[in-house]
RNA sequence: GUGGAUGUAGCUUAGUUGGUUAAAGCGCCAGUUUGUGGCACUGGAGACCGUGGGUUCGAGUCCCAUCUUCCACCCCA
């Protein structure tokens, strides 16, 4: 295959087939939101690259290897979003929001570039469904926020998940105890991996969920981030937990989980699973109270969380899940000669303007050809049309499903059509019901 | 970026110790009385055997390189 006809490393397509899931799992997502007052906000797929560097973290993988940047044609530096929250952090300030009623709620959904390895779970394009809760620093914001990420995954169908939590403190606290687990990796430093070698000065708390194990069973004997917390972020970190349990949600405080990016304070917490290989992580969230600062913002406190669209693919596969999906063609016309196949297009232009799903054939195929086509799409009903149809003005009505025919009058075949599909509803209905006693 | 595996029709695969026109199932198209799909039967189209080199009289089969996909590391969603 040559590259014309072959898609970009790490890129994927979704068919035709299969997009009815896409739609699902988006529309549930978004509508989710919706409950918790979160509306989406549309942002450009790339930005100035300064956008990332302020907001991610110059020192982090996803900025110096892994972004997509390019000058234009003008000379500006522009960068593939990586991440939503640092385009929505920037649409918020440069648009005034952060001075208006707060707090501010976003949600989001679309593509990301980041220059990866693909494997599974982990692509160059993926897509990411979260929100941005801006304005709100109390304990429920950080449990509504959390409450919304599992009642969007519970939503699209994902089962078996957990979800843990952690407090990394804010930026004085984490000072100190930054300080204390370099002073207790150094002492285990030639037991420790290569790369947990070099996060020892760089960032020491990414050894935490070093997967290594020499490293993480080093890790058990560190010092606990939750030991650190100044008395503010204790009591913070308390709350998060007792607005959970309030709303019902399960979790386990897991001193190991560090967040990647650089701008994240007090609250983290993932989503996580074992059924998608490594990459286990479906979301991944927290609070950031000071990113809109520095991002030349007001100081005001925000939150949020992303998960990966993709991966949530992978483990409704694993779990076997069957997304819904409406049938695509509520009225197959089978047409035979000229004269029925022009009758045929006036039928189908009428139904579709009544709000049908009408087809008729564009292939020029015989009477069987067409009712195997019907079949293949998935038709729920069809109807043929010959020189007899057209002389007495009418034809027979037939359920694909079961086989029923009945005699209509095509000049009202929108009536007719309705009345069928509520009736074959129904029984469809009755039948589930059956099958549930 | 590092390591390991993979690559034959749209899909899943067969292809014997290198030997002529690369095979099958599914899918696709057409037919089995030009008036009704699902079943069955018959036929057909469809593969530069991932790509580029090399070894050889001869390579889908052997060697090298490269790309893709997959798995792990790394990173993250």
């Amino acid at each position: 295959m040559s590259e014309i006809n072959r898609a970009v490393k790490g890129t994927g397509d979704v068919l035709p087939s299969d997009s009815y899931k896409w739609q699902f799992v988006e529309g549930k997502m978004l509508e989710t939101a919706r409950l918790f007052g979160f509306n989406e906000i549309r942002i450009p797929v790339f930005e100035h690259t300064e956008v990332f560097l302020r907001s991610v973290g110059d020192t982090t993988d996803v900025v110096q290897k892994e972004m997509y940047t390019f000058d234009d044609k003008g000379g500006r530096s522009i960068t593939l979003r990586p991440e939503f929250t640092a385009g929505v952090i920037r649409s918020a300030i440069e648009k005034g929001l952060v001075n208006g009623a707060l707090p501010v709620k976003a949600a989001y959904v679309g593509g990301c570039y980041r220059y990866e390895k693909p494997q599974a779970g982990r692509l160059r394009e993926f897509h990411q469904f979260g929100v941005e809760c801006i304005g709100a620093a109390e304990p429920n914001a950080d449990a509504e926020v959390i409450a919304l990420a599992g009642q969007v995954l519970d939503s699209v169908g994902i089962e078996k998940i957990s979800l843990e939590i952690n407090s990394i403190g804010c930026p004085e606290c984490r000072k100190d105890y930054v300080a204390a687990l370099k002073e207790y990796f150094k002492s285990h430093i030639d037991e420790l991996c290569d790369t947990c070698k070099d996060r020892l000065e760089r960032n020491p708390m990414r050894i935490l969920d070093c997967k290594s194990p020499v490293c993480s069973e080093i890790a058990k004997g560190a010092p606990v981030v939750t030991d650190y917390l100044c008395d503010d972020c204790r009591e913070h970190f308390g709350e998060v937990q007792k607005h959970l349990t309030a709303a019902g949600i399960k979790f386990t405080v897991n001193p190991h989980i560090v967040r990647g990016l650089d701008y994240y304070t007090r609250t983290v917490f993932e989503f996580v699973s074992g059924d998608i290989g490594a990459q286990s992580t479906v979301c991944g969230g927290g609070r950031y109270d000071g990113l809109i600062s520095q991002m030349g913002g007001p100081q005001v406190p925000s939150l949020g969380f992303a998960m990966g669209i993709e991966r949530i693919m992978l483990l409704l596969e694993a779990q076997g899940t069957k997304l819904p999906q409406n049938n695509s063609c509520d009225i197959y016309i089978a047409a035979m000669g000229k004269t029925a196949s022009l009758k045929a297009t006036q039928l189908v232009a009428d139904l579709r303007k009544d709000g049908f799903k009408a087809q008729t054939d564009i292939c020029g195929r015989g009477l069987k050809a067409q009712m195997k086509y019907a079949d293949k799409i998935g038709a729920a009903f069809s109807i043929v049309l010959g020189d007899n149809e057209i002389e007495s003005g009418k034809a027979v009505l037939k359920n694909m499903k079961n086989g029923d025919k009945w005699e209509i009058d095509l000049n009202n075949l929108s009536d007719s059509l309705f009345k069928a599909l509520n009736s074959s509803a129904l029984d469809e209905l009755a039948d589930s019901v059956l099958k549930q006693q």
